[in-house]
DNA sequence: GATGAATGAGCTTTCATTCAT
DNA sequence: CATGAATGAAAGCTCATTCAT
């Protein structure tokens, strides 16, 4: 019965994440996370101090990846010679390369952090995301030297990605499926800041 | 009637709004609302029939008017020969022009529409929106004659432009500012879907 | 406008007999009594002190008669030797003589002080009827010096006699129709007593 | 569990049965129930899915039991040689044969059924049980060839003939004093029908 | 380890009644 | 005369959490 013990665990974690993908923390309920483990309430608190309790041990680790990427991002140097190019096909392979490494770590677990913390002391996590992307982009305006007079879109064209990202994640478990749609995304962000920076169509 | 009966419903709707803004229709609390409206529970129930009821004041006729919008979206014939030009800032112009008179309809009310009305029977409203954007995204791949095979980008390209518009209307009240950030993300979109479908930067 | 005074109360009392004639005292709502007679709760108030005023106005009269009635019943002497026939319909010519004058006071007034009226201080009102009814049974045992030892019965006899007026009442607004019914259970109840008391079928 | 669970769910159930018995399923609060079974209303619901299921314990087992007898009451045969006696007390006997078996079923679960079922899906079995005993009485107008022309104190006379049944087991929690009663009633209500359809008394 | 009994705050809604206008 | 705003208790029910067994 010791290897059990894990089981039992691993269901409610199952679950919850079930639970917390469509309802959001909030609105989520242990009673229905518990009977959809199949366990009692009462095992629930053997395994978990509490609601948040799961949560946090859902997405500590996916968070804990996410703090570190976002607090050295600067030292991501991409100036991928690619990104000189013209043609869009040219971006989609180098974009595949760059995301591929990174796919197994968007999961479901990391749609609950940036789509269902509401509640939780995770729900800045979505927040910070939001900064470094921000700061990305107003680093763009500074980099080409440009006068863009709009720079408060910067904050709601991130969130937009962000949601993107989450719709996209949301749409279809296939990993394959996920790239795609991640990289048409990011290209399509790319090709928009480009242009509505420039000017140019 | 010690107070004109229209004031004390005003603050219950202005109350209302703003709960259901922050919180969403169904995490709302009546009676968060009415301590905020500064009344009580029973006189909240002479001015509404319940919750829902509140519900649909707030939000019945911009939702008659998104409705008209949507049913009559392919009369709008905006062939308009700006967007010819390869100057973003002369859309810029166009765009302003399109959006003006629709204003003052993308208020708060709006905002409830589309990203508070989950558990009332509006909560399609947005996913209306979504299919109308998602078949003009169509309509451009098969304008194009493109065979561009990352179709399902479409219906995550319309909830982002949506979000965004809901992130727009959310981070200011001034109406001009918000003109300003709807127009940048038309814009924006614009300028990606051309991108992502053309295949050039 | 002074005339229209009293028609503004008759419709309330209207629209009370008939809400409380089909939920009863306690689960009668103001709220439908009023919107049924066309008029205002703060109007209703004007009218009468509250809920108990209106029950007490609409069953006051026939109340009076009632307790009158109840409490002069022995000096009603109807040792008619219509009753000495073995002929039912003989029976019945004489109880029609004896109803036909008490039918008016048989309305539904009527039937709220004895089938509506738990939850008022008339709600002793039907006990009284049992008792004087469960006296006259007792006086029947005695009468014919017999050592009947179900007297117990007798309670339950006696409302049996009242839910079946009740029901007479209930079934018809005709006023031949009721008696003809009243009629039809008096005589029963005769003969079902004569039955049960001499020990004869 | 600190308690043995059947202990509070034996208490919960007995302070509903006297509720409901005393106010009706409507008028019933869980409130008072719980407060009278001494246990909480989060503990209520533990135990059961709401008022409704409660009412329904109660009833359960005696409700199914009814229909069976009111589906299959043609199959009884109880055309008894005794039923030719002149003496009533005769009949008396029989009776008692005949209602003995019955009597552990005619308990106040009964009486919720009958009397205070009100507002559950359970309010019908009162008016089926008035069907069969007026098509009882209806067989035997025509089984003595009578044009008896008050056939309408059928339904009437069903309803007395129950309000007498539920007057009685409320009377009294003696078994044998119940059975007393009802053995009184039904004589009394053969005694009267034989009397007003024959027209002798 | 597992069970579920117990708790009480909170939810939306209905109600009779008071009283200022 | 008439209006309806205001009130607060009570209803049935859900919830996360604690803890004795």
């Amino acid at each position: 019965m010791q290897i059990k013990k894990e089981e039992v665990k691993e269901r409610i974690l199952q679950a919850a994440e079930a639970e917390f993908l469509e309802l959001g923390y909030e609105k989520a309920s242990i009673r229905r996370i518990i009977k959809s483990a199949k366990t009692t309430i009462g095992n629930f608190y053997n395994y978990f101090e509490g609601k948040e309790a799961v949560f946090t041990e859902l997405i500590e680790e996916v968070y804990n990846m996410f703090i570190y990427v976002i607090e050295n991002h600067h030292k991501w140097n991409c100036d991928n010679s690619l990104w000189e190019s013209q043609d869009v096909n040219v971006w989609r392979v180098g974009l595949l390369q760059l995301i591929k490494p990174m796919m197994p770590k968007l999961d479901n677990r990391f749609l609950l952090l940036m789509d269902c913390s509401k509640g939780t002391k995770y729900e800045t996590a979505k927040d910070k995301l939001i900064d470094v992307l921000t700061k990305h982009f107003i680093e763009h305006i500074e980099e080409f030297s440009l006068d863009y007079p709009h720079a408060d879109i910067g904050p709601i064209l991130s969130k937009q990605l962000i949601s993107g990202m989450v719709e996209s994640l949301r749409s279809t478990d296939n990993i394959d499926k996920r790239s795609e749609l991640l990289i048409e995304q990011v290209l399509f962000f790319a090709i928009g800041t480009m242009g509505i920076l420039s000017g140019r169509l």
